[in-house]
DNA sequence: TTGAAAGCGGTACCAA
DNA sequence: TTGGTACCGCTTTCAA
């Protein structure tokens, strides 16, 4: 059915090896020969059987790319910025979305490290390092994004944190907010980072922390307008009402402007909302989102050009950390100064 | 370095073909040297080399994916739900984008047909059938998605965009509008289709198609906001005004909106929107924006469904297509009744 | 410059 | 119930 080496050596009377060695370039053909292989194959439009390759080298030129949700733009741009790397290194991009369930994400890297990808990103959804474990048995190199994971040396590529959550309740005090309100995220690197960042910020300028402030919404990023849309509620019953919102990421603050416009009041006189993400419609909103950039794109570019550098150095290299610095987008919905 | 089945062989005094049964649970095998088999397996955390595999039996679990833009909402969720019915099957998903780029599109099925993929979904980007014609020779099944193609007899999975353009319009129409402009799309299908259920609506109802009511923005559907916000503002300057718009998708749609707004009248009061696609944010806009669902995950399920039972039933069966009702969702962008 | 032989890690077939 | 042998399509090594 499909062209191989084997026929394009019978049809011109060469062996098998003179072909392979036409395919890869190697230079001990004479022109001659190259000339007559390189027509046959284009004739039969030949492609290499990849799977084969795979098998004798033990490089399958793919990665594996592992997400809680595929539909999150922030994964989808990391995605986006991965292929574009591996596509120009000639890598194929295998991707599967664990639905952020611990179990199935296990079951997804199970399946990449026996296709023998010559190298995984992942966004974890686990609670414990055992899956990381059974891929440094595999000797797979793998470099985690967006989420850390404390007690793991590992290769990561993502935002700092902390910054984030610094660099909007900043700007929020700077606008003249003093009661200050954040909607945190969840238990994982990223909500607790920021968490830790808006704390220090308050700190920072003197603003002592208030009861009630810092509420979670209930669910994970696929939900989180309505987590979002929710904690404002309750934010909105405390006395005195917060005049300031920083929010985790960018759909709990449209979820949380809602709540706020829904309830009579304005955005940003009323309550200044910042969110986190920088979603690519964030500027088309009722009212323009604020908010923190965190350079998607290239975060995936950084993982895939980390992670194709770990498949070249044979020598296992220590792990590194490359922290991105967020950037602050203001937008209508914190502009009061 | 990965543990192979001779290894377990050898551990265990067994043959390799032993093994090899164990692992795909033949009948044949007792049940003590099963248990012993499996529990080797277990200790040494065993994977089959997916490679080597797809080499001998020809089918590599494996459907590759090509879209024009992975942030795009639309393609995001279709690859949501096409990884979801893969993942039940055991399959895995190999995604390339091709950035509406023919040539980059031409190139990475290329790399998937080395790769020996079981089959492909595809959003194509081309103008011609060329492509299709050479993952026809490969003899690997392929299902089209969202683009159809004149002159092709493939198997698709989409919406019925005529019925989209014919559904939005009516809409407008029974909304009281009575000068009903349309931003179209790209000479795609689903340009086409959607521009043609447009006047279909307006002729059933008896209105006249007005001079300059249609226009295109310049460019595609990653950049449509900003061309569906310049095109409104051509649309705008036009004697009689539009009192209602249809635009291609929700992104045109935003920059539609936009324009609007920004010139001092009011949606729906002066002009009624309507989109397609129905982003998910859809709902958080500056006005809530109506749209018609084109069911963008059912999409993804469909396809799956379709390409796994090619590559299940061996005789070619002819060309299937699937067309998807679409949904019309009110929201506050036309609600004027 | 060319090619024969071995082998990558599995599976299929058939004999023991 | 078990296993020997051939082979999938390609690369590697080494001899001619």
């Amino acid at each position: 059915m499909a062209v191989r080496l084997k026929d394009i050596a019978r049809d011109l009377g060469v062996s098998v090896v003179t072909v392979s060695k036409v395919l890869r370039n190697h230079s001990d053909i004479s022109d001659e020969t190259r000339d007559r292989v390189l027509k046959r194959m284009k004739e039969l439009n030949y492609r290499p059987n990849l799977a084969a390759r795979a098998l004798v080298t033990g490089r399958s030129f793919s990665v594996g790319l592992v997400v809680p949700d595929l539909v999150h733009p922030f994964f989808a741009e990391v995605a986006k910025g991965l292929s574009k790397i591996l596509r120009k290194k000639g890598y194929s991009l295998l991707i599967a979305s664990s639905e952020e369930d611990p179990e199935l994400e296990q079951q997804e890297l199970d399946m990449m490290l026996a296709r023998r990808v010559d190298a995984l990103v992942v966004a974890s959804a686990q609670w414990t390092v055992e899956s990381f474990r059974r891929i440094e048995e595999q000797k797979t190199p793998y470099v985690l994004i967006d989420r850390q994971f404390a007690g793991l040396a590992a290769n990561f590529v993502g935002v700092d944190d902390e910054a984030v959550g610094a660099l909007a309740t900043s700007h929020l005090i700077e606008q003249g907010c003093s009661r200050i309100a954040h909607i945190r995220g969840p238990e994982l690197s990223t909500g607790l980072g920021r968490l830790e960042g808006y704390r220090r910020a308050l700190a920072k300028h003197g603003l002592a922390p208030l009861p009630g402030y810092v509420v979670m919404g209930r669910s994970v990023d696929n939900l989180s307008d309505t987590s979002g849309h929710e904690a404002m509620l309750r934010l909105l019953e405390l006395q005195p009402r917060p005049d300031g919102v920083f929010c985790y990421n960018d759909p709990t603050a449209m979820g949380a402007m809602k709540a706020i416009l829904d309830g009579g009041l304005r955005v940003p006189e009323d309550v200044a909302v910042i969110g986190a993400g920088n979603v690519n419609y964030a500027g088309l909103l009722r009212v323009p989102l604020s908010s923190i950039d965190q350079h998607s794109d290239s975060i995936g570019e950084r993982a895939g050009k980390l992670a194709l550098s770990l498949v070249e150095s044979k020598t296992a290299v220590r792990p590194r950390t490359v922290l991105l610095d967020p950037g602050l987008v203001v937008r209508a919905s914190s502009a009061r100064a």
